[in-house]
DNA sequence: TGGACCTTGAG
DNA sequence: TCAAGGTCC
């Protein structure tokens, strides 16, 4: 048997437009698509539910009947990447692996692994950037050091754009070079183990109108104003490329929100102490209260502040939480009740759909005031007055807590003006320290 | 190197 | 008007 090439998908879940399938593709060599489901990860989840687990279960076959229509399949195992690679090295003649850049400190190890074992049997590994216009080091200060402010960051990432970088990866053109399959079996959920969740996914594309007044809309809970593709870009079910044309053709405003993202994936990929410690060490020492039950008031939904309690159920109910409210819940649970931003963001890595370590980290840390570029420890979102600021008339809140204003809602658990003060105290304390 | 600048505010 | 302190050029 001639040698073939190896695609692996990842956070990628796209024939069209995908640089790594591309470059696999072009290389000459019939390529067997596969997708692990990665029990180093699914282990992890908390829940046995996780829809997120159902969307790539959802995707993974919808990829394979995409690909059986083009006479291929897709290997879809379960297990360790290397259990994968052992078993793709013992059964094909396998010459090259191609994936695209993951730049999380747990995928940067994984595929540090994977190259090292790939080698050892003289097999190639070629990964690619696809996830971000750009990546580690192509936005950069002129001294050739990260960025650490926003600001900066964006006006040299606008420079450097145009329309090379939002070209698409012509896939289709080498379609005809997927290795030649049988159907083959997907593992069942069950199989996984995981049961359904009965929650609803997010389309994949948005509507032209909603892009050119999303500058107008964006802020207002209420309103279906922002474009919820957040799971597709986490899974790659749509590609940046694509999604970064659009905004840079409609609406400037949104195109920021997608520098950000690039931006917190540089930061973790450069600073990855984030994932686990303030990017500022100085706010380690922030004296946090702690206190479970506040915690589980907050997650509940009970805190007695109406955004803030309406954005939590939001959350539980549907894996979604409108972007203006996470902030104010954000705010809340660090400045109000003096809990660490951790508990917050791993609540939320644990919830949201369109959970992504980077940019939930980087906006954690942003709330918290302990990032980089992060909003001033002393500026204390007011949770009343952002209710009445973006949901002047209650229709948000009144939709996830429609028991507001009667005596079965709960008193504010705690008072702003006193939470106010000893917020700024317990930072003032913490930058004393150092 | 001094000075402009700093996501989405409060009181 | 207020609230630090750093980054960046």
């Amino acid at each position: 048997m001639s040698p073939i090439s190896v695609f692996w998908f990842r956070r990628d879940l796209r024939l069209q437009d995908n640089a790594g399938l591309y470059h696999a593709l072009q290389a000459g060599a019939p390529v067997l698509p596969v997708f692990l489901f990665d029990t180093d990860i699914l282990s992890r989840l908390p829940s046995r539910e996780d829809p997120r687990v159902s969307f790539l279960h959802q995707t993974v076959q919808a990829l394979r009947r995409e690909l059986e229509q083009l006479g291929s399949s897709l290997l879809v195992l379960h297990g360790t990447p290397l259990d994968m690679m052992r078993q793709l090295a013992a059964r094909y003649p396998v010459r090259e692996v191609f994936a695209n850049h993951d730049y999380e400190p747990a995928a940067r190890s994984r595929d540090q692994q994977v190259q090292e074992f790939l080698h050892g049997r003289g097999i190639a590994f070629h990964t690619y950037k696809d996830q971000v216009i750009f990546e580690k080091h192509e936005v950069v200060k002129d001294n050739g050091t990260p960025y650490q402010v926003f600001g900066a960051y964006k006006k040299k990432w606008l420079q450097k754009l145009n329309p090379f970088y939002l070209k698409p990866y012509p896939t289709p053109r080498y379609f005809q070079h997927f290795l030649p399959s049988p159907p083959l079996p997907v593992p069942s959920l069950q199989e996984l183990g995981f049961v359904p969740n009965g929650i609803v996914f997010p389309a994949k594309g948005v509507p032209t109108q909603l892009i050119r007044t999303y500058d107008q809309t964006r802020d207002l809970p209420a309103l279906a104003g922002t474009t919820r593709l957040g799971l597709h870009l986490r899974f790659g079910t749509v590609s940046i490329r694509e999604v970064a044309r659009q905004a840079h053709q409609l609406n400037a405003v949104w195109l920021s929100e997608l520098i950000w993202r690039d931006f917190f994936m540089m930061i973790l990929f450069h600073f990855p102490h984030v994932a686990t410690r303030p990017f500022h060490l100085a706010y380690e020492h922030v004296p946090w209260q702690n206190q479970q039950e506040q915690f589980a008031r907050w997650c509940a939904g009970t805190t007695g502040y109406p955004l803030v309690d309406a954005g939590m159920r939001e959350l539980n109910a549907t894996g979604f939480m409108h972007n203006r409210v996470r902030m104010v819940a954000a705010s809340f649970l660090v400045k109000h009740l003096l809990i660490d931003y951790r508990w917050g963001e791993a609540y939320f890595a644990e919830k949201l759909l369109d959970f992504d370590l980077a940019a939930n980290n980087g906006n954690w840390q942003w709330c918290a005031g302990t990032g980089c570029d992060a909003a001033p420890y002393f500026r204390v979102f007011n949770p009343a007055a952002q209710a009445v600021k973006f949901d002047k008339q209650q229709q948000y809140i009144k939709r996830w807590v429609p028991e507001v204003g009667t005596p079965a809602y709960p008193a504010p658990m705690v008072e702003h003006a006193f939470a106010r003060d000893r917020a700024l105290q317990a930072y003032k304390s913490a930058l004393a320290a150092v």
